[in-house]
DNA sequence: CTGTTAGCGCTTTCAA
DNA sequence: TTGAAAGCGCTAACAG
């Protein structure tokens, strides 16, 4: 029961409401044998807080910064819409989610952009790159007591407190399973495109694409990743110089975004049929061709639950709830065919 | 901005506090013009109510009823605790869940705890039999004035005001995609096991699968659903039945519950491998087995999803919020051998 | 039918 | 270093 209030805790402690409230939310300027007494009192009691009374009290707002990359990956905009809608149900909670966009390729930038962070914000989610500079930075603002989310693609090892998004190498194994078992044990080489070998994610599902090929479908040879960088046209051509090198390819899997230029590759050489081609990311365009059957598979991670569950977890840091650091797993959607939303 | 208060209201309009809070919240007793000068000074100051205020100020509990299967079906036992967990993280925030369980296949109980529901709660959640009774029960305790979401098996043209659940065609539909594909277009024969015909999401889901069979993989006959009343013993003799009279059996659908009866029939008569198995609700000994092998493909409700979904909506009814009458759509994972978590 | 008033549990000046 | 008191936006008696 949320049935003690601060009153019962202040009176217990033998202590004002103000002194309870200063040691609940480590303000200075307390005796260490006050703050002691109601530590005991709180624990006594199993005090719980109401946070919808805090907010209301507090009345200022929370401010939170989403840094997402700029550019045509489809995926990405959906997430900046997804968090702009946030925003807008957030905004009645007093919780502000200002969203900046930055190249994210682009190591040095990214590092500057965070670093630029105003200090008096309270948290901020970031696609990571895996840059030293960019590290650092996390580190910095960490340091400076602001809240670091990395989102969708991870940073470990540096002092971010969260991670949101899917497990990937789940996502490349799953990949594999169903390239695998659409290809029913035909053999032929299989190629992979991710956008950077420096975007963690993308690295983790090739990782785990080949350790399950490797242990369950010999008969398959996966090629050297190639980088597309996330652009439909550079990613068309790398899958046409893929298609025109090797005669036996029976498979793409597309690690990274950049997807439709698969599919032109795919349409323009007319292997729509016959080569196994799995995808990430449903969007708008992903989704159609997945219907018309030049996607086999789509491997998926919901925006609008990462959106959401990111906004949860800065806002939950900021309020004092205990959140054990790690990482929010976002669950994998797969689509096929007659599945599509 | 949710600056505009209910005080901004009040004089815009010029009557009182209490007064606004009346017809906000349609209170009997005030006069017609008079709500018609709140209304409009609400619309001219675009009025949000903050309803973390307001549940503060209120005290008062919110009571929700949740009706689940008695029973072996291990995914309602894992939505029942899920359940729990939800009204342990509620009760902070003044509201009251609680579980009943009460035996589905019988539409005459279920329409009588339905009933026999005390009048002052606020809303329920029930997965619900598609019964004569049942539909009776639901639409009398709605016109009572109680909040009625469908859970997991819908009943449409009920007045029940929600359901919350996966799309269960585009589910059958995906069974039938996965196990087409999986074949690799062997012919021959497929069997469908579910729970019961009184169960509209077997139903559904029945359907759907049929569909996609009749469509795309011409060459597999799908045999006549049995009921399997998702119980493990009687769904295994069923399977058991469904090997011994087809020695043409390539595929089974186990659209209901009792998917370990399945492998232990295939299992028992050394089918593991050959023919291709696809279930429902990944749950601790459904996972098991899909790592095992024994077991394709399982397509899977999420039951955090839902009970949280659940939960979430019935308060937002209660709260008065603009929820749109009809469905909140709980997506469908699919797990394969290499994905499962 | 309508207004006044006292809180809900917490934060935050401002004094002491 | 601590306490008293005034709200935050809303609800709910209780008067009028």
């Amino acid at each position: 029961m949320g049935k003690t209030t601060l009153q019962d805790v202040a009176r217990e402690a033998g202590v004002s409401l103000a002194t309870v409230d200063r040691v609940l939310n480590g303000r200075a300027g307390v005796h260490a044998r006050t703050v002691e007494k109601v530590q005991a009192a709180v624990d006594r009691l199993n005090y719980q807080p109401d946070r919808m009374a805090s907010r209301l009290a507090r009345g200022r707002d929370y401010r939170f910064e989403i840094i997402l990359p700029i550019g045509s990956n489809e995926f990405m905009r959906v997430l900046e819409t997804e968090f702009r809608a946030t925003a807008e149900r957030y905004v009645h909670e007093r919780v502000l989610l200002n969203i900046t966009l930055v190249d994210v390729f682009d190591g040095e930038a990214l590092a500057n952009a965070l670093e630029a962070l105003p200090a008096e914000i309270d948290g901020v989610a970031v696609v990571a790159l895996d840059h030293p500079a960019v590290a650092e930075a996390i580190n910095t603002i960490a340091d400076r007591g602001i809240a670091v989310v990395t989102l969708v693609s991870d940073l470990p090892g540096t002092r971010r407190a969260h991670f949101v998004g899917i497990d990937n190498s789940a996502a490349g194994r799953t990949a594999a399973s169903l390239l695998g078992r659409f290809l029913g044990h035909r053999s032929g080489k299989v190629g992979l495109i991710a956008g950077s070998l420096a975007l963690r994610d993308h690295i983790e599902r090739q990782y785990g694409f080949e350790q399950v090929v490797a242990r369950e479908y010999p008969d398959l040879e996966v090629l050297p990743v190639r980088e597309g960088r996330d652009e439909d046209d550079r990613v068309r051509r790398v899958a046409e110089a893929l298609l025109a090198e090797h005669e036996d390819l029976v498979g793409i899997y597309n690690v990274g975004a950049g997807t439709p230029g698969v599919v032109t590759a795919l349409e323009k050489t007319g292997h729509t049929r016959d080569i196994v081609f799995v995808a990430h990311e449903l969007t708008a365009i992903n989704r159609r061709n997945l219907i018309r059957g030049s996607i086999d598979a789509i491997i998926n991670q919901d925006p609008g639950h990462m959106a959401r569950s990111a906004a949860r977890i800065l806002l939950a840091m900021r309020e004092g709830m205990e959140i054990v650091p790690g990482q929010e797993r976002i669950k994998i959607d797969i689509f096929i065919r007659d599945n599509v939303p």
